[in-house]
RNA sequence: GCCCGAGUGGCGAAAUUGGUAGACGCAAGGGACUUAAAAUCCCUCGGCCUAAACAGCCAUGCCGGUUCGAUUCCGGCCUCGGGCACCA
């Protein structure tokens, strides 16, 4: 290049140089402050949100794909003219600093606050687009004294109640264990024997929200079936009915609830749960039913452990009474039903229910048939229990019902004997909150002798949680720091204890989304500017949070729009799940059976002649590894790839580039080091290409007031085909891969498109202008240096996005398939306006299609407009 | 067991409403430039047949169906991934 040229460049450099632009563009974003939120009824809002992450110290894979995502959506909505709001902060209680702080012996808050300086830095070098004035960590007492006013309010109301809970206990630390921490039935840092204990626990009675929580799925159609099918799964609804079985010789009734009423008369048995109370009374008269009973209770109390024990169970030595025959049945207790659901009762119907009829077998109780299919007789005898619905036999006034008829008439016999009636029943339950752990939000309340749990009065709030704590891993320290329990009650002035259990660290993440609305209100929660924000439009996260982060909260933006806080009924309008970031695992596995990880980047790949990969082997010692696979970047399998290094390397445009280009959002992404090489490459030549473009002076984008010869329209109708589809994909689909890959093909043809005429020039200055908007909300800056470049006084950042010329889409000719018999076997060119008639006239004329149709007759024509033809010959 | 989702070249993927299967990228092979290498640029690239083809045949997990036409819709199966699970 000549000095010539060189001077024209202005300040553009010749070569790419990441690490230059980027500092430049988000120098200029934050003195500028674009990306500040202001509330502003003029404009239309939009409110993007990822979810935010947990403080660990370092960025991983997940959250820069994630935060693209999340990023690309947001400026988008801000090139569509729209007030965008996009926040980030912290979600920054929670257990592992609790066990960095044991380790480095640093208190977690100090340990906490330095992750998220280190890792802001890092967000800000990805240049996300956030208003960080809007910044919250949910450690910061300032946050969470709100979390507590409204703990207070829900206390008083009912929402909020205590109970005794069974909760995995390990004797050794003194503390409850989460199901996670509990490895063969021992705790994972003291080793010693987990035990179940009842201690009381806070809860949070979802289940009064159960029903609305499942109809509001139902209109949420921006959100993945996925999400949805799982939710109602968990909140899992079923019909069903309450039969009361009384006491044979007593009082009272004994309950149960079934959902197959139809199969009542099939009634053998009843089984209680072993934590039920007649169980426990009628153990206290059977030392052998106690032992059993205390057998059942030390058994493990994760779900993976109950599913796969054995049925037993003991015979209680009561009776209870047929509700319409009388007859008596003994009661059992079995280690397979449930104190949690239900009645902690069922009544066991052998002949048609899988377990009942594996418990009857095993204990040589009668199996009653009483459902038949409704075109057949069953088996006699039955081999394995038959559970689908059909039509009632052995069943006196009930024969001959189906299920429909049989609830139905069973509910009426019922209610007139008053022992039943319907019921819905949901596997949902109350959510406990509290955990014996220092690292979280205290539970504002105030144990007292004479007034009993009295909540903390507002203005006593927030109650403060001590930071210069380094706990020792032996139960919860705030339990033995008297200056924090050590208080008097608010009610009655007396000497009281305070409430030394923390709460639930998804209670923060349940309600922040409404704070950053309002993140420096001082005398509420939130206020007016939720109204202004809320729903949160677009909310981006992983799909691990399906169930539980995403349906608590749905459920708190119910309890606080029924506190008069926020309106609307949901939080989120539209969610977007992404896809794990995974990559390829190389070990070798030792002698001792352990398998040893190596990093991907230490090895060698051997391919044959086609690219196939057929061996691999570490550079360091030449030696053979084994290819494991590919897996989500995890440590344990050594094939994490640190964000850092990425950014270092290749700058974070290509780093954004290649997460979106690599997959589709919710699909997984697989690393590859070569096609974020690949990425770069492209920036590269984009760059050239605008060099040489800027090169040769500046000139006016084309404007469409003079006419092209063939070849400047073909460009141009490809610029704007391109455009049309980037807008589409990005601004609907959300498939950024195939945006990319439009604007790859854009470039192309542009890089191909050799026309220095003025008209020419005047092209690629406006194609060069679409793509460089069109990739501005993927590698925002890049396209802020190539925007300066191209001679516009307005940064890119504040630019809208750009407009399809549909008049350039138009061509004189169309190029059409021709098929006979479905098969392809020609191309016709026609004029775009042409007649149907003369369409079938070139389609017949083809060479290759005469060859086809030559001598057969035709019997159908079939002309799609734009598209194609097909011939059918007999 | 129940509920979702997915299966397309050597690889990541594309084909949006039933209309040209494999866009775009990676890897691989060949060439140009270079003393050389890197970088860059150009060409080839699903399989078969063929000297070659813009001639043909096969091909979107498998088997069938609907249709002028199916990666796409329907039925049955197989495999993989995810979620839930003694939930009465």
């Amino acid at each position: 290049m000549g000095a010539a040229a060189k001077h024209k460049l202005g300040y553009m450099d010749e070569h790419y140089q990441p690490n230059k632009i980027e500092q430049e563009a988000q120098r200029y974003w934050e003195e500028q402050q674009v990306f500040k939120a202001r509330e502003d009824s003029t404009q239309e809002k939009y409110y993007c949100l990822s979810m935010f992450p947990y403080p660990s110290g370092k960025l991983h894979m997940g959250h820069v794909r994630n935060y693209t995502i999340g990023d690309v959506i947001a400026r988008y909505q801000r090139m569509q003219g729209k007030n965008v709001l996009q926040p980030m902060g912290w979600d920054a209680f929670g257990l592992p600093a609790e066990n960095a702080a044991m380790q480095n012996k640093v208190p977690p808050a100090r340990w906490t606050y330095d992750n998220i300086a280190a890792m802001r830095k890092q967000l800000r070098s990805l240049g996300f687009a956030y208003d960080w004035e809007r910044e919250l960590a949910t450690c910061d007492p300032k946050y969470y004294r709100w979390e507590q006013w409204l703990f207070t309010r829900l206390f008083k109301k009912g929402v909020i109640y205590k109970k005794s809970g069974v909760v995995n206990w390990d004797p050794v630390d003194q503390t409850v264990l989460a199901n996670e921490q509990v490895i063969e039935g021992r705790g994972w840092r003291s080793g010693a024997p987990v035990e179940k204990r009842e201690i009381p626990m806070y809860y949070f009675r979802i289940t009064a929200y159960a029903d609305e929580l499942l109809a509001g799925l139902d209109h949420l159609p921006g959100w993945p079936e996925q999400v949805k099918a799982m939710q109602r799964n968990w909140i899992g609804k079923s019909r069903g009915m309450e039969v009361y079985f009384p006491y044979a010789g007593g009082n009272g009734v004994l309950k149960v609830f079934t959902t197959r009423p139809d199969t009542l008369m099939g009634a053998t048995y009843v089984a209680v749960a072993a934590e039920h109370p007649l169980a426990a009374k009628a153990a206290a008269k059977n030392a052998k039913l106690h032992a059993f009973i205390e057998e059942c209770k030390k058994g493990g109390v994760t779900e993976a452990e109950l599913a796969t024990q054995e049925k037993k169970g003991m015979a209680t030595g009561e009776f209870v009474m047929h509700p319409f025959t009388g007859e008596k049945l003994p009661v059992w207790v079995a280690n397979y039903v449930l104190m949690g659901y239900g009645e902690g009762a069922v009544m066991a119907v052998p002949a048609h229910d899988e377990r009942d009829f594996e418990f009857a077998t095993r204990y040589q109780l009668p199996i009653k048939q009483v459902i038949r299919p409704a075109d057949a007789n069953c088996a006699e005898p039955l081999t394995a229990a038959y559970t689908e619905h059909g039509v009632l036999f052995n069943s006196g006034e009930f024969d001959g019902l189906d299920f429909e008829g049989a609830f139905n008439k069973m509910e009426a016999a019922l209610k007139a004997k008053k022992l039943g009636e319907s019921r819905i029943q949901f596997r949902l339950r109350d959510w406990g909150i509290s955990r014996q752990r220092y690292w979280g939000c205290p539970i504002p309340i105030i144990h007292c002798s004479r007034c009993g749990d009295v909540p903390a009065p507002d203005d006593q709030l927030p109650v403060v949680l001590p930071e210069d704590i380094v706990p020792d891993g032996s139960g919860n320290p705030l339990a033995k720091l008297a200056r924090f329990y050590e208080t008097s009650c608010p009610r009655c002035g007396g000497k009281a204890r305070r409430e030394t259990d923390t709460m639930d660290t998804f209670v923060e993440s349940s309600w922040y989304y409404a704070r950053y609305c309002a993140p420096d209100a001082t005398h509420g929660m939130v206020d007016g500017r939720a109204r202004h924000w809320l729903p949160v439009d677009q909310y981006i996260g992983g799909i691990e949070h399906a169930i539980l982060h995403l349906l608590y909260a749905r459920f708190f933006h119910k309890l606080m729009r029924d506190e008069g806080l926020v309106t609307g009924d949901e939080p989120f309008t539209k969610l977007l799940t992404q896809g794990m970031v995974l990559a390829e695992t190389f070990y070798r596995v030792h002698a001792s059976g352990k398998k040893e990880y190596f990093f991907p980047r230490d090895v060698k790949i051997e391919r044959d002649a086609k690219g196939r990969t057929v061996a691999a082997s570490l550079n360091s010692d030449g030696q053979p590894v084994t290819v494991g696979g590919i897996e989500t970047m995890s440590k344990s399998k050594n094939n994490g790839v640190d964000p850092q290094q990425l950014i270092d390397q290749y700058g974070a445009d290509t780093a954004r580039l290649f997460m979106m280009f690599a997959a589709p959002p919710e699909q997984s992404l697989e690393w590859s080091d070569a096609g974020v090489e690949g990425a770069s490459r492209f920036l590269k030549r984009l760059w050239k290409l605008a060099v040489a473009h800027v090169s040769q002076g500046t000139v006016a984008a084309f404007n469409g007031q003079y006419s092209l010869t063939p070849e400047q329209s073909e460009l141009r109708r490809a610029v704007h085909r391109a455009l049309a589809k980037v807008s589409d994909d990005v601004g609907r689909r959300y498939t950024f891969n195939t945006a990319i890959a439009a604007v790859m093909e854009l470039t192309n043809a542009l890089t191909k498109f050799d026309d220095a005429s003025d008209t020419g020039r005047a092209l690629m200055q406006e194609a060069l202008e679409i793509v460089t908007l069109t990739l501005s909300p993927i590698v925002p800056h890049v396209a802020h240096a190539l925007w300066r470049a191209l001679g516009h006084q307005e940064a890119a950042v504040n630019a809208r996005w750009p407009q399809v010329d549909e008049s350039a889409l138009i061509s004189d000719t169309i190029d059409l398939v021709v098929q006979v018999n479905g098969k392809l076997r020609g191309h016709v060119s026609v004029a775009s306006g042409a007649a149907r008639e003369a369409v079938e006239a070139a389609a017949l004329a083809d060479a290759n299609v005469k060859r086809y149709i030559e001598g057969r007759q035709i019997r159908k024509l079939i002309v799609v407009p734009g598209k194609l033809v097909n011939i059918v010959v007999a």
